[in-house]
DNA sequence: GGGGTTATGTTGACAGTGTCAAGATCATTC
DNA sequence: GAATGATCTTGACACTGTCAACATAACCCC
């Protein structure tokens, strides 16, 4: 029996999500379809059910997968900027990441899975660790530096928006120009420090 | 001929605008076929055909009237306010809207139409001036409170993008928690008044 | 090793979707 | 009153996700 018509693909969990990530960057999450990508790993339309309860688990378990990525990276920063904090760093990475994985940051944040689907378990843990995570970083970040009668989490809570916002606003493809993007970005960051470097709120 | 069973409608163009609305309101955008959406008006499959070139020029008429909705808000705000620049009341009324009105705010600013779909002159229009008037009024309440070296208008973009973003999450169904998300959205527009209040920055 | 159990993959089918083509009906205008 | 255009209908097609029933291979225990 040669290889290429062998009855058992052998590794298809992992090459449906492979395949799947690749149809995802070059179509989008509408221009996924189970039986397109099923077709591109050369297996019969039903055969990722084994493997995926339905489209959405696969969807979730590629968000999860994302998760992991954004996840390292917020570490590294977090860790790299370390005694000195750089909040216009973090921002960047954060931001080029969202730029680079577009359909991946919207699989992550998008009602896609949060609102039409159901997330599964395993991602509602990692998403929410990823949330918790991240929100404890930068209200590290901020430690000291905030505005009175703020409150760290807060106001973590509140930047991520922002730059979440900004992510939204270009993937989404309100912010079609690039050199826009990042003067509103710069800005927001400039925001931000002079928001933590006042020491009086009302 | 009973006026139940007559063949011409009469009045498809806005029923279906209409009824798509309740339908809307009630499932989603991916609750929304032109299917039911005619079964629903009382009319044949194909009939909203000859008043909608396609769904996304449906989709679209739904968003240019949302946004109407949005630009009245808006403005009123900005006149209300008035000499005395209010952007805590500013940012609730924006936020009330987009809560209050989840779907059509996902239309008028998700990927639905702006990526996958293809907007149409008219939204692009709408859109677009709704932007304007939206960053110029914004950027002549902040007029004169900002941090040195920063641009008014990149200011408004900037803190559109956080409230946007606070309605992404909200509309997404990330921020499930009503109080959290009220509070996040108070440290937003503390730390927004903040940085105006700060004469420096860097 | 042989047989039963489980994992994996297949074909067939169904309901649902958007949309086109061709024809029916009505309103309007010359 | 006939012709023209607007409006509405039925029929059809390709595409989607997913279920049921069946086929094949792998695995495990006696």
């Amino acid at each position: 029996m040669t290889q290429n018509a062998r009855y058992h693909h052998g590794d298809l969990h992992d090459t449906l999500l492979q395949e799947a990530n690749t149809l995802l960057n070059a179509h989008g999450v509408e221009g996924l379809s189970l039986r397109k990508l099923a077709e591109r790993a050369g297996v019969s339309r039903t055969a990722p059910y084994h493997h995926f309860r339905d489209k959405n688990a696969l969807l979730c378990a590629l968000a999860t997968q994302a998760f992991a990525q954004l996840d390292e990276i917020i570490q590294r920063q977090l860790d790299t900027t370390g005694n000195q904090p750089d909040i216009q760093a973090f921002v960047i990475e954060y931001l080029r990441f969202a730029t680079e994985n577009p359909e991946q940051y919207e699989l992550m944040f998008g009602r896609t899975l949060w609102k039409s689907g159901e997330p599964t378990q395993e991602l509602k843990q990692v998403a929410y660790r990823s949330f918790r995570r991240y929100a404890e970083g930068l209200s590290a970040l901020l430690q000291g530096r905030l505005p009175q009668g703020s409150n760290p989490l807060r106001v973590a809570q509140a930047s991520w928006a922002t730059i979440h916002g900004l992510c939204r606003l270009t993937i989404d493809g309100i912010y079609v120009n690039q050199e826009d993007m990042e003067a509103v970005s710069q800005q927001a960051v400039t925001l931000i420090l002079a928001a933590l470097n006042s020491t009086k709120n009302d």
